[in-house]
Formats: C-alpha cells, sequence, structure tokens
DNA sequence: GCATCGATTCTTACGCTGTAAGAATCGTGA
DNA sequence: TCACGATTCTTACAGCGTAAGAATCGATGC
C-alpha cells in the first residue's frame, strides 16, 4: 500500500471531481460547466483536473457512468422479484436519479452508455429475465424500451434548455396554445408526469408479458 | 412589393441557413457547428449570419422547428384515419425524420420543443383526437407517451457520441459485454430497431386504445 | 447618370473555452 | 537531508460566441 510516494494536496480524487461535476451541472447547467470553473469549485486550478481526467469528453462520460452505477444501487436488491418488478424497478429508478440530478439529462441524452460497468449492470438483468423464462430477444426489448421510453419522457418533462426549467407545456398559457391543448391545460391534464410515466411503462411491461407467456 | 430597398447580395435566407445548419450537423455531427464554419460553408463570414439570427440559441431552435415542420408534413394528411393510425403515423415520421437527420438527435433531445409551431401542430393533432372521442387528457397522455418513447428508443438506436456513429450495443463485442448479453447478441436480438420501435409504439397505442373505450 | 439610403456583409476585438507543454511545489522513502 | 515522483500551477494557442462599427452593394429618387 506504499506504492504511491505521496498523497493528494487537496485531497482530490477521480470520484470527487466527478460527483463535484455532477453537482456543478445540477446547480448551473451543463452549459456551464467549464474545466476551470469546475476547478474553482474544487478549490484548484483548471488544468489540475487533466491529472485525473484525460479530457472534457472523458470527463462527462465519467459522470453517465457514475449516475448509471448510482441507479442501479437504487433499483434494490430484490433478486428473487419476479421479472416485471424488476423492470419496473429499474425504470423507476432511472428516472428518480434524473430527477434528482436534472443537469444530467443533457448530458445522458446526448452521450451513449457504453461503459463498462453500465454494460455489466444491463447484462446482469438481462439475466435476472432470462432465468424467469423470458426468452433474450423479448429481455432485450422490454429493457431498451422501459429505458428509453423512461428517459424520453423524463426529457420531456424536465425543462431541457437551462435557462427554461419549465417543462415543456407548462410554459405555454392555455391562450396561445391553440384551442385543444389550451383548454386540456386548463383542466390541468398532462401535468402529473409521474402517473403518466407510470401507467405508460405498465403499458409496456403488460404488452410484453402477454408476448413471453405466449 | 417594394419595401426592400436592397436585395441580399448572395441570396441568403434564414431558412437557407437552417438548411444549410441542418446538413452541416448532418454531417459533421452538432460540436462542429460553429458561427464562422457554418459561414464558410455558405460562403460568407460568420458574423453575417447575425443578422438573420439573433444568437446561436436561436438558430439551433429553428432547426429543431424546422425539423418539426418537416415531420409534421410527412405524417400525411390522412384526416379522417381512426386516431390510433394518426398516433402511429406521428410518431413514425418523427422516427423518419430524425433518421434522416441523424445529427439534430442531440440538438433536439437538449432543447425542448416549444416553438409555436410546434405547439399548433400539438394542438391540431390533438384535436383530431379529441374529435374521435379520446378525452382530452388521454390524448395528451398518449400522444406524449408515442413521442417520448420515439425520441428515447432513437436516441439509443442512433450513437449519440459523434465520434460514435454505431448503435449502443453494436459497438459492444460479445466478448466483453457478459455472458447473457453477449449470447443476445450472438443471436441478433435487439438489433432490428424498426421493428422494436413499432411492437413497443403499438403496445403503447393498444394500451391508450382500452382506456378510451372504457 | 448620379447621389443617396438602407440592407447586407465584413473587420476587429473581447472574454471565454479545451488543452498542450513545461515549470514549480510539495510529501514521502532512502 | 536529499532526491524523486506525484501533484499543482503557469503560460500559451487556436477556436468559440458575439458586441460594435466600418465597408460595400443594389435599388430608388432626381
Amino acid at each position: 500500500m506504499a506504492d504511491r510516494r505521496s498523497r493528494p494536496r487537496t485531497g482530490l480524487t477521480r470520484e470527487k471531481i466527478l460527483d463535484a461535476a455532477i453537482a456543478f451541472v445540477d446547480e448551473h447547467g451543463p452549459e456551464a460547466l467549464s474545466t476551470r470553473r469546475l476547478g474553482a469549485a474544487l478549490g484548484v486550478e483548471g488544468m489540475t483536473l487533466y491529472h485525473y481526467v484525460p479530457s472534457k469528453a472523458v470527463l462527462l462520460d465519467g459522470m453517465v457512468e457514475r449516475l448509471v452505477l448510482q441507479a442501479a444501487d437504487e433499483a434494490g436488491p430484490a433478486q428473487d422479484a419476479p421479472w416485471t418488478e424488476v423492470v419496473r424497478d429499474t425504470a423507476n429508478a432511472l428516472r428518480a436519479v434524473l430527477h434528482r440530478h436534472p443537469g444530467m439529462l443533457a448530458v445522458i441524452a446526448t452521450r451513449p452508455v457504453n461503459s463498462p460497468a453500465a454494460l455489466v449492470l444491463f447484462d446482469r438483468t438481462l439475466g435476472r429475465l432470462h432465468s424467469q423464462g423470458v426468452p433474450l430477444d423479448l429481455a432485450m426489448d422490454v429493457l431498451n424500451a422501459a429505458m428509453t421510453f423512461t428517459i424520453g419522457h423524463t426529457l420531456a418533462e424536465i425543462g431541457r434548455t437551462p435557462g427554461t426549467p419549465a417543462a415543456a407545456f407548462e410554459s405555454a398559457s392555455p391562450s396561445d396554445a391553440g384551442p385543444h391543448l389550451g383548454e386540456a391545460l386548463a383542466v390541468g391534464a398532462g401535468l402529473d408526469f409521474e402517473r403518466r410515466h407510470h401507467r405508460t411503462l405498465a403499458m409496456i411491461i403488460d404488452g410484453y408479458a402477454a408476448l413471453a407467456v405466449c
């Protein structure tokens, strides 16, 4: 354990940098993230970060991976739950994490999740479904559908441009939205995103459950 | 019609700029789009664009709006089709447009679609569903679900980082992907994205159709 | 034809970005 | 104590978005 000759002077770590970067984009938006500003938030010059992370692209990938791992932890260790619950939990955990880190949505949407850790997680979930008799191709499809729907839905729910924190339709007043949309908004339709997500997710899962039985 | 005293010297137009910008991101990726480079592609200095578009943010919004209008045109004028067909056509048209302009995916995912034109279109589709007896809140939900799923699904399908044109799992060889994912890929599962999109979309639509009947 | 005017384009400049290269600094093992 | 290596900072460069103003061009009024 003495392979490191000297210790960091400020306790800086790749993980600390990634977490600080996630906190930073949550507070200031992804477009405000720069090496110099992130360094300043960590009490360090911008170039110092390059000793821990080779480039900004890798930094962003690391942030995404951190979120994916967090979502996986959250999905809970209900190892023997029926696969429909597994899929539902996974999607809900992803949604919860994205809600807790709204600044990361634009990042995760713009960047493929190809990190080894993410693949391992995906594979593990795939295995859970397969062990319960779900054919592999259906397992791939229902997982992919649940995740992609969740990301798309959360994208529509949480404002996407950093300056526009409101959801897609909340910012539109009923007056300028057109007759039908205006009426729907006046009734309050389309604003309970959690309920809508839950309902559509159930349709997807039920649909694949019916396929898996046949 | 003589309110304009002088004519543009290179035939430049807001629309031409937006189309050139879309073509540019399709070819070089969204991160390569800069005012100077886009100007060069149009045979003009970068600052010239600011005479037609007030900022890069507005430029990006305009590009997204152009795509939305294009998708609406594509959905076809089957005015009296059953609402399930309307939803399906709308989602498929969106998917087709996104496929034709892969560089725009990151842009459209990062930017809310709040333009007046987009709202008018959404309202019109909402009205089509409502006139066939679909309650407004269900119409909102099924449209939102179909669109968000389509965007999320296409995000997962088409590589997201500009340097990574491959789909999410195509780049992962079966060997390093884990046992189950590896087996699934070896069988070729999860690669026919069009079929998968179509199938899950049908589940969503059918699910809401069942709700609308009750 | 010529002058004029306004629309269009270009030039310059500023602070910001990511990051390459190398110098400076500090904690630790010998 | 000394030297080494890990860590941090300094400097520099090209490119970014864009503010401000100068230059240029085409159509119009005389």
